[in-house]
RNA sequence: GACUUGGUAGCUCAGCUGGUAGAGCAUUACACUUUUAAUGUAAGGGUCCUGGGUCCGAAUCCCAGCCAGGUCACCA
């Protein structure tokens, strides 16, 4: 245990032998936050409102019996606070707990009740003066001491692999933190309003899947004891959805948690969160309009709230895949272009190839080392080469390609789209081609009994996050990313 | 998995070509009844990530490992 960890609880018991419970059950009313208090400091002074607040200790200022102490509150607002015996009810002069309070007692980092008046001091900060006190809960391990003077943080807590591991101390000490998680929750409750007004229904799928499918990724592996044998964690919930467009809904969407057991990078965490949109009698044309709007609606909502250099307001250029890839690579290749010609590409151009030579593969490889670092956007890439989409309707003229776009920003993929592959003979046939053992069977049925032409789109809702918020780390906006 | 950077006090960080382990804040004690990165004086606090090696002597050099960050690969 750490030495500051002993005193602290020396402390507790000193505390407990002068009869206060460091953690008591005590009922206290609240009247008011800091947040409100400040915007109405004035009329508060004036009419000698009286507050009551809880909050937690930042930082404390003994100045001999006087003392002076910040804290904050759950409105994320430090407000300053004045401690003086002689302001208590007089039974308390006497007290030793009292007289000793923030000399010896009380601490950076526990949490108390205060019951006050507003004032102001001598050099003008508005100040509540305490008249009664309480603590609520004793914190006895030592907290990082974040200084601030105006608005530069000092002896900051910025320790990536601590503040991961204890995002709660993170939370506590760090507002930027803080507020990246505001952000997320509000881009997701901004979505779910957007959406409501097109009445799609928001749905909950299976996250244990017997065969994991909808995209193609190492899965984490359970057992159920029962039925004795192998179950998956989801990778993705698309063949789902498309099952309940199926089944007659119009709009089904699902925030979906999905688990791929890859590794770890800075756009990349074990379990992430995609948002999955399906809408009936729609094709991806309409969802880049759609997409484009929804990012406006996010960014009109947050925009006083973010600091963000991204323009939503223009439309979103779209390019095709092969069109920006032969300006990139001033290669000249298609969809129809082979394989060895593919491969004669890579090694000329160093590009180092993995996964056996598949042509797929070999597709994006080159697609990557000419375009990736070059997808500033927002752009949308559209007209994917259907071997690399398995599971989107091929265009009209061409079944080499299809009706499929990824919306890149900062190099970064947001999110990806398409016009569903409807046809259950075709869709068979892809999967044959793309993996003989593990064929979800029932959702070709599904595919048989008819799925209306349909688009789906899968927005990235963590790099969504990190995009609105100018973290370019995944883990800056997952509240506790995975660690080893 | 490959390459690379880092791991020293509770936090933030110094520590040179190897020679007694350092600072600020935090903590403890004292002083101070309107301070605000409060101030002043003093004190305590270290498995220098772990294990080996070289050396009279290792936080420092070498090797192996652990953890984390970055880049790449995997994530169609």
């Amino acid at each position: 245990m750490l030495e500051q960890e002993l005193i602290k609880i020396k402390k507790l018991k000193e505390i407990e032998l002068l009869g206060i419970n460091p953690y008591p059950n005590k009922k206290y009313k609240i009247n008011t936050n800091i947040r409100k208090i400040l915007i109405n400091k004035k009329k508060i002074i004036n009419n000698q409102k009286k507050i009551y607040i809880t909050g937690r200790i930042y930082n404390i200022r003994n100045m001999g019996y006087s003392t002076f102490l910040d804290i904050k509150d759950y409105s994320d607002n430090k407000i300053q606070l004045y401690y003086n015996i002689n302001n208590l009810d007089k039974k308390y002069i006497n007290n030793k707990y009292y007289i000793n309070l923030f000399k010896k007692y009380l601490d950076i980092g526990d949490i108390i009740w205060i019951y006050g008046n507003l004032f102001i001091t001598k050099v003008k900060e508005y100040t509540i003066l305490i008249k009664k006190i309480l603590l609520l809960s004793k914190c006895i391990y030592p907290i990082p001491n974040v200084k601030i003077k105006n608005g530069k943080e000092y002896y900051k807590f910025n320790n990536l692999e601590k503040r991961y591991r204890m995002r709660y101390l993170d939370l506590i000490v760090n507002q930027n933190s803080k507020n990246i998680f505001i952000i997320r929750s509000l881009i997701i409750k901004y979505i779910r309003i957007y959406f409501s007004k097109f009445n799609y229904i928001e749905v909950d799928t299976p996250i244990l899947q017997n065969i994991p499918g909808g995209a193609y990724a190492k899965p984490f592996v359970s057992y159920h004891n029962k039925f004795k044998k192998k179950i998956y964690l989801r990778i993705s919930n698309e063949l789902y959805l498309k099952r309940l467009i199926v089944g007659g809904f119009n709009g089904v969407y699902e925030f979906s948690r999905n688990f791929r057991n890859e590794s770890i990078d800075r756009l990349h965490n074990p379990e992430f969160t995609i948002l999955e949109l399906y809408v009936a009698n729609k094709d991806y044309i309409w969802m880049m309009k759609f997409l484009h709007k929804l990012l406006l609606y996010i960014y009109k909502k947050l925009e006083n709230k973010i600091n963000i250099k991204i323009n939503f307001n223009k439309k979103i250029k779209s390019i095709s895949f092969f069109d920006i890839l032969n300006k990139y690579s001033n290669l000249n290749i298609n969809e129809k272009t082979s394989k060895k010609k593919l491969i004669e590409i890579s090694i000329k151009n160093n590009i180092l190839l993995n996964n056996k030579y598949k042509k797929d593969k070999i597709i994006d490889d080159i697609f990557n080392y000419f375009c990736k670092n070059k997808l500033k956007g927002p752009i949308y890439i559209k007209n994917y080469p259907t071997i690399i989409s398995p599971l989107a309707k091929s265009k009209k003229n061409n079944k080499k390609l299809t009706e499929r776009f990824e919306l890149f920003v900062n190099n970064i993929e947001i999110a990806n789209s398409y016009t569903e592959l409807n046809d259950p003979r075709e869709q068979l046939k892809r999967f044959k081609k793309q993996n003989k053992n593990k064929i979800d069977k029932d959702f070709i049925k599904a595919l048989k009994i008819g799925l209306p032409p349909t688009v789906g789109i899968g927005i990235g809702i963590d790099r969504l996050v990190a995009l609105f918020t100018n973290s370019s780390n995944i883990q800056e906006v997952i509240l506790f990313p995975q660690m080893k």
